[in-house]
DNA sequence: GATGAAAACAATAAGCC
DNA sequence: GGCTTATTGTTTTCATC
């Protein structure tokens, strides 16, 4: 069945909502390069600027996009060390693991946190200014945490962020 | 000592050289909305739009600010499934780690390559449209490659990203 | 949906403090 | 460093197809 047409029943597919060819080159050259110009980025894709401009904004508003952000060397910012904790969270009531997910990313110098599957509950991504820094912040905010029964840091000696490819 | 003029011998400082408060505030506001216009930006901090546009290519030479990206929902794209995979390697020589450190981050639906201290000697965040294309993954390209001893998969059911906080 | 043309706005260069 | 002004170029709206 090539296009399905005429479909009488069910209802008219909730939210991303196909995207062609034309979006996926626009995500993948803003995921590349965030501050591309709308007259560029026209140009690289055929279409005229406002053309561009539409679909650009049904992107973000549609939420494939969900925003823009600049790429920090936290190193220059005084904050050289990045580390992985793998952390248990002892309760597995639905309130502790709430509470627990709803203040670590306000901590300072958090990056991102992964709720996983296995043998760890999250992953958290931090940043630090010294092994001392770092150290006081597994004490405070997670050996001190009552709902945290482990947790594990690993000292990030690289990372190297990858583009991803959004074609098909 | 307030200030360090007139320091003979040395030198002038390498990179990142001395971030003031404005530097800092572009660099948060940049993070928070890669795409704030710079006029926008300069009056946020108090500067005239020459003058802040001035400061932003600086830290974009120093390499304080690296690129700006857009975030994307993975899942609109159909990749809607993420995983973290801890991987050992078993030759610790230079020429494998380097052929495996530069191999991965150019597989189909890498994000980041995390080089780590611990047990595991990296960890990879990777996305895939089904759980056969994550299996597969992790078999071509993982298990099957020699210098991986062991990869351990983990579903990431959750990721919030934070907006790291930037002031000293 | 896509377009081109016009109006509105932002980015940049130059000269000066 | 920073500011202002003048210029260039980009974004955005709108009427039209």
């Amino acid at each position: 069945m090539p296009k399905d047409r005429r479909s009488p029943g069910p209802a008219p597919r909730p939210v991303p909502d196909g995207l062609d060819d034309v979006d996926r080159q626009l995500v993948q050259l803003l995921t590349a390069d965030g501050r591309m110009p709308n007259n560029a980025l026209a140009e690289a894709v055929g279409l005229a600027p406002s053309t561009c401009l539409t679909r650009v904004r049904s992107l973000r508003e549609r939420g494939v996009i969900r925003g823009f952000h600049a790429d920090v060397d936290l190193a220059a910012l005084g904050q050289p060390l990045q580390a992985l904790i793998a952390i248990r969270i002892g309760a597995h009531s639905r309130d502790e693991i709430d509470r627990f997910r709803t203040k670590v990313p306000r901590l300072p110098g958090v990056l991102s946190l992964f709720h996983v599957s296995g043998a760890n509950d999250y992953l958290l991504h931090v940043s630090a200014s010294t092994p001392d820094a770092l150290r006081e912040f597994v004490l405070n905010h997670l050996t001190a945490d009552p709902a945290v029964t482990h947790a594990e840091t690993s000292l990030i000696f690289e990372h190297v962020r990858a583009t991803p490819d959004v074609r098909h």
